[in-house]
DNA sequence: TCAACTATTGACTTATGGTCAATACGGACG
DNA sequence: CGTCCGTATTGACCATAAGTCAATAGTTGA
């Protein structure tokens, strides 16, 4: 194999052709932010397994090693960009205007969170689908999103204080999560009805299931 | 490094020791059977990467080679085992007595549910965490375990037939599934509460939540 | 005893994640 | 202008684990 001249004797070679690509520096943070960038678009459209990082150096136009002297491992890699991925969406969904009547909160809290997974479908499933099966930081940053939304719909509920810690409820309002993903994930894939239908559906949903699993004693308390 | 001598001279040396282990043979499927039993179990409790298929060819006792003749890559013997392991769970699930009342299949339905669950928690949290990411393989089984799950659940209720092809209804029914999914998950890992406090709240809320899914002419045929 | 069939082997190749000592660039200071 | 110093950058190298294949050993039947 062709194995390439030391860094020293290289250098005089280069020196001796016109116009040689000079060696580009970055400060600290705006190659951080680069490769960041170019990990989200990588792992958002191809499997973790079928992005090397190879691959993203290439991309970055930068060594391997260089790579590594940000990131230590492929995993952080991975873990940064999906931490952003998160961010932006828990952003995209708690910045949502306050002071609303509660289910118009719901219902806008809702609009906005399936307007960003439509603009950022991709990163979206790649966030959901959790690239890593089973890696404890991976879950971490799930369970994270999958806490900060449902707090965000249920804090301002009306219901909410007289079930802080109820077991029954906690577990409901888990499910609900689980419901929201999959009905939206089913409607990405199948496009069955409106994104306003989904959205009205899941506010519905919000408030019947709350319903049902309160105790019958607070359900006149709702309506 | 050391290296074995070939076949011919470690004959010849082994014949020399008494009680030398001999070579196992088994005919095709008692060999397959053995693989994918010990793949079912090393995927269950670690996670895809940190499974070597030399960790398994050493517990089978046999060569990489050997293994490579019965699955052809790391990837079909994962996806083989995880078929039998969602085998296993829409078997225990579909194999509840018939002819019961619609709420009382269902209620035997997550029973049964739940109880394999607890008894296999490992493969089915490596089964619905879904061990790959976006291998499309693993999709297909994970969404056929819903489908079939979610036809169970819901062909023999009164309202079924009312409402087939119905994307509202086809969406909901697809929440729920991830309802139970996510409220199980939850229940796994804190126990807040008992097996059947757990399996009335399923059962409440799949029906509550087909009621609020009904377009509103039809709710007055259910309860 | 031999031939044919098939289960089995293990050395080899390849791909890729990860390491590290050496190097190039740019600025500060005399 | 030179030269020292901090830091961004390199590329050769290593280690591991997936996947290949020609050769071998055990079995069965004639």
């Amino acid at each position: 194999m062709l194995r390439m001249p030391p860094g020293r004797v290289r250098r005089v070679i280069r020196q001796a052709v016109r116009g040689r690509p000079r060696r580009v520096r970055l400060d600290n943070d705006q190659r951080r932010a680069q490769l960041l960038a170019l990990a989200r678009a990588a792992f958002s459209d191809r499997a973790y397994d079928d992005v090397s990082i190879d691959d993203i150096a290439r991309e970055a136009k930068i060594s391997k090693g260089l790579l590594y002297h940000y990131f230590p491992t492929k995993r952080d890699l991975y873990v940064a960009g999906l931490r952003e991925i998160a961010a932006d969406l828990v952003q995209a969904v708690t910045s949502v205007p306050p002071n609303l009547a509660p289910i118009d909160q719901a219902r806008a809290g809702l609009d906005a969170y399936l307007d960003h997974i439509t603009r950022h479908a991709r990163a979206y499933v790649s966030l959901m689908r959790g690239g890593i099966g089973s890696d404890p930081e991976v879950a971490e940053v799930v369970e994270g999103v999958r806490t900060q939304l449902a707090d965000t719909f249920v804090k301002d509920q009306p219901f909410a204080p007289l079930l802080a810690g109820n077991a029954r409820f906690e577990t409901t309002v888990r499910g609900w999560i689980g419901f929201v993903e999959h009905a939206t994930i089913d409607w990405c894939v199948h496009q069955r009805m409106s994104r306003d239908d989904l959205r009205e559906l899941l506010v519905e949903i919000l408030f019947g299931i709350m319903k049902a699993a309160l105790p019958p004693v607070f359900r006149p308390t709702l309506s």
